[in-house]
DNA sequence: GAATCATCCCAAAGCGCTTTGGCTGCCTTA
DNA sequence: TAAGGCAGCCAAAGCGCTTTGGGATGATTC
């Protein structure tokens, strides 16, 4: 069924009947309801994409997932939360979602791609880099967007939806110093990524106010996996002088430290005490009542939906300011940390 | 730069710019030549919708997600690799992905909007239910899909790519029954998932190969949550009769049951064993060299690349018989298994 | 009663592409 | 030389919708 069918079914122009649909006002009531209850009885929807050529708008956003290619792609757990988020808003507002996974050295090609085929109608970055090549790419060709994160280097004005990860990690180190420990490791993410860049300034300003050299031997950086929470905590605590306690940059490494752990034969939170940051992942909650681990806390699902509704305010209102928001994360206690233990 | 531009800019008419860019053989090659050239130099892709909307081809596949009222993701951990899969191939062949995260109350209803509004030229259908209503609708509908997964009540012919589950977790029992376990425990997802169906069938079916009765009490069956794993275990480890071994629905669980034997002070592989179901998610792989868990493995990106061409066979070729795929899940053997205890 | 004005509707153009159905001009063929 | 064929191009229709620019009708005003 498609409009002209539907107006001459009702015997009514396609202007009408289309207006009739749209909530224009020169219609008349009567043949409003009419039009309504027709189009409902032979579901009756718009073409999507007539409509969207015939309006210039796309009616969709775009996610562009990088991976890089050669090695393992990846793809983020967070992934999926943030979508859901996202989505939540995008169908409330009859916004389309459009996927797109690319590896990263082609990333400038697909953004201009993305641009040319006028398939949506702005774009979500995601897992921006410290320096960062797509925010002045997009302000170039002209393609609204909103950064899930920051790009440090970048000092231009876009839209963005972050956590205070800077502050997160500190309060999170500060907590721990509180405790007594001082040999603290932070197990954070690849430190190009920008978020991992930020957590580390957190964790380093604690010691800096406290003015405290870090051993650098503690910091560890990698793809945030389960093995890599595992094999880092296994080398650390075979040291003499072994951390009391870690931080890890996300649920699935802390996991793996907590193996190492069980496997040296250590009791969390009395002889080791763990802070992760904690992405509030639907199938990877962090308990229950009592949380496993004292975490820094910050739901990616608030953020998707955070993100879309500052993106298509954006794209509604082109020449306003670009729209920021810096969610702050809590510090949830669990039991995973206790006092360090006396030397 | 779009058609009508390029074309007066090379002063050939729309068609034959057309023809030239898509192949056709009506055209010189000189011309072609030079065609492709001014395209290239000025950047010129086609407008998807203006494409789309000529061809009848929407060039886009659908992947409906569902989710319960209270914005649960049926697939979430397993989204992110699946989705990422399939995009290889899409991507490849020059499709785009659109993604509906849909309550499973307006399930039907979002279908068959979608097949309206003719965004997509198929669906991948996630998360199917034992009895999935989808698949009849979407046959009615004359929408192309293809289900990741099965529906057991479901006798029609459709396509679908799957993971053997009954026999990999039949060969996960009959292995802890070798070691000499008998009281197994299962730690299923929620029943009403098909595969979750197919995976307690596998297990009674080498019960019933060993005349053995089940008792039901070790049968467990939820949402596949880190928690749950920890409380079933603490549960069942708990009792009298405390089961030697377990057998989870995924990674997360086996880690939860991980962290109840932790606290119970047992050792994995040696007091308890586990096996689990291993979707080889690339954020939480199991173990490097020697798995942690012993497992049933199957790549759910590789089932995502398989849903994705699949689909695009059955839409190139509407009239072909429907398209399945059974892949068959290894048992790989780590540390989390070891013979039954002496009693 | 004429002029004015809402109200309600319609015809047709246009969004950017593909595709049908030609139309040229040149080369073969008998 | 005329008929036929073919390579290479083009004009225009059409995909399903929105939107512009009226047009008809009846109510209101003076």
């Amino acid at each position: 069924m498609n409009l002209k069918e539907l107006s001459s079914l009702l015997n009514l122009s396609q202007t009408t009947v289309s207006r009739a649909l749209n909530g224009y006002p020169e219609v008349s009531e009567d043949t409003r309801v009419r039009v309504q209850q027709a189009a409902e009885k032979h579901n009756y929807k718009p073409n999507t994409r007539a409509k969207s050529l015939a309006t210039g708008r796309a009616m969709a956003i775009g996610h562009v997932i990088p991976i890089t290619s050669h090695h393992e792609m990846v793809s983020n757990p967070i992934f999926g939360d943030f979508v859901s988020g996202a989505s939540e808003i995008y169908s409330a507002r009859g916004f389309d979602m459009n996927l797109t996974v690319v590896e990263i050295e082609r990333e400038e090609y697909a953004y201009r791609q993305i641009k040319n085929r006028g398939s949506v109608d702005g774009i979500v970055v995601h897992g921006p880099r410290m320096e960062d090549s797509r925010i002045p790419l997009l302000q170039e060709i002209g393609l609204p967007f909103v950064v899930h994160g920051r790009a440090s280097s970048d000092t231009s004005s876009y839209s963005w939806v972050d956590v205070n990860n800077r502050r997160a990690f500190k309060r999170a180190t500060d907590f721990l110093f509180d405790l007594g420990h001082s040999k603290i490791a932070l197990l954070n993410g690849l430190e190009h990524m920008d978020f991992a860049h930020r957590r580390r300034q957190g964790y380093e300003d604690a010691f800096a106010e406290r003015g405290l050299m870090i051993d650098t031997k503690v910091m560890d950086s990698q793809e945030m996996t389960e093995v890599y929470g595992y094999r880092s905590a296994m080398e650390m605590l075979s040291w003499e002088q072994a951390p009391t306690a870690f931080i890890t940059s996300s649920m699935v490494v802390a996991i793996g430290v907590r193996r190492a752990l069980t496997e040296k034969g250590l009791v969390m939170g009395r002889d080791v005490s763990i802070i992760t940051h904690d992405d509030c992942l639907s199938y990877l909650q962090n308990g229950a009542d009592v949380p496993i681990f004292t975490a820094t806390r910050s739901s990616v699902r608030e953020a998707g939906r955070k993100s879309a509704e500052l993106l298509l305010k954006t794209i509604q209102n082109p020449l306003s300011a670009p729209l920021t928001e810096l969610m702050e994360a809590e510090l949830m206690v669990g039991q995973s940390t206790g006092p360090a233990p006396r030397g």
